[in-house]
DNA sequence: CGTTTAAGGTACTCGCCGTACCCTAAATCG
DNA sequence: CGATTTAGGGTACGGCGAGTACCTTAAACG
């Protein structure tokens, strides 16, 4: 029974300081945000799971929101680009891993946060180095092979035309709610819209 | 100074019932909402502004967000599709005006119910007929119209295909933050992904 | 006129953010 | 190695807002 219960290695350091504490602090946020999501981050747990207090916390984020996004950024998961061979499959595949992500916990998450921040470009702008801009890479990266495939022209070759679809999802989450996107919408997404507009041909 | 600082009319009846009371109550929760947004919408106030208590309201609404939802309805904006006799001339004015609805409180008012709402499928609906539904019939007018003249495709005329502009923007929004996007980003949208894409041609 | 129904008035619990103090351990420096 | 500075720990508190409980009182209905 030499359990502290502050998380810290039974009998260790009496009193961790600088990065070991901040580390401590991040790992119970992100803990605390897979376990009740944002809405259940709140600074007192945070401080009891860490085994510390809120001044601690305090004295490095200015707030709630702050640290939920300090936390998020630690989830981040690296997109590898498929590579099906086809560019139907590429991005049928990177569609249905974003929809995987934003029907799951973390997608909840990520959309809680967009919520909190309100439209703070601030906040805003560290959100997406993990969900946008991160997410916008893999798709010049199948057009690439596709267009050298001669699958695609060239001129789709663009951020805005690349990441149509993943846009047209995103949206789909956000005015059709939580669940994920049955399939036939992805599919509908890629046929209707994206192979048309990236061939420069009619939609079928 | 006969003023009883009800918000109703000075020594009206002294206790209003039924309809009239939840007219009033949804009148203030408005007026509450443009004042102050969702943040600002409080039970308190509202029941305070409307001249009665909170037992009033959550006789009526279960709890503060379907206050906020109901009080929304009431500032619906009926679209009416423009006809500038192109495509292009329609499809950017339908793009302006919803960029500067989102732009305005308004617009910040709807996506805090959404982030409020969190997924929840029947409060989404609800909002939804306001801003979601109610906005893809006139682009399908409009589309129909460029159809006719021979400016687009008849496979366009497909609600995914004709609304894809308008996600594209509010995709923008939700990613990019609360200020009305540059009208460079509109007309990108429709020159680079929306007219080609309804056209059957590539992206110029 | 009496009964039922719903509004008004309060007061309260609870959760949680953010802050203020004061005490104490760890680092740092002469 | 001892003194000083720095930062963590403990705790209590103010404030606010959601939602609830309960009782009183006016309006509607027969």
């Amino acid at each position: 029974m030499t359990a502290d219960s502050t998380g810290r290695p039974g009998g260790g350091p009496a009193r961790r300081r600088g990065a070991a504490l901040e580390e401590a602090i991040l790992r119970a946020a992100v803990d605390e945000l897979l376990e009740s999501g944002y809405a259940g981050l709140t600074m007192d747990k945070v401080a009891t799971r860490a085994g510390t207090n809120k001044n601690a916390i305090y004295r490095r984020w200015p707030n709630r929101l702050a640290l939920g996004v300090a936390a998020y950024r630690h989830l981040a998961t690296t997109i590898t680009p498929p590579d099906t061979g086809s560019l139907r499959g590429d991005a049928l595949e990177l569609l249905r891993q974003a929809n995987r992500y934003w029907g799951s916990p973390l997608g909840a998450i990520l959309r809680d946060l967009l919520a909190a921040a309100g439209g703070a470009p601030e906040f805003l702008a560290r959100l997406r180095e993990q969900s946008g801009d991160a997410a916008a890479a893999p798709w010049l990266t199948i057009l690439g092979r596709a267009v050298a495939r001669g699958e695609a022209a060239p001129e789709a070759l663009h951020p805005r035309v690349a990441t149509v679809a993943m846009a047209l999802l995103r949206d789909e989450f956000v005015v059709r709610g939580v669940p994920a996107a049955p399939d036939e919408v992805i599919v509908e997404i890629v046929d209707e819209v994206y192979l048309p507009l990236v061939r420069g041909r009619a939609p079928s």
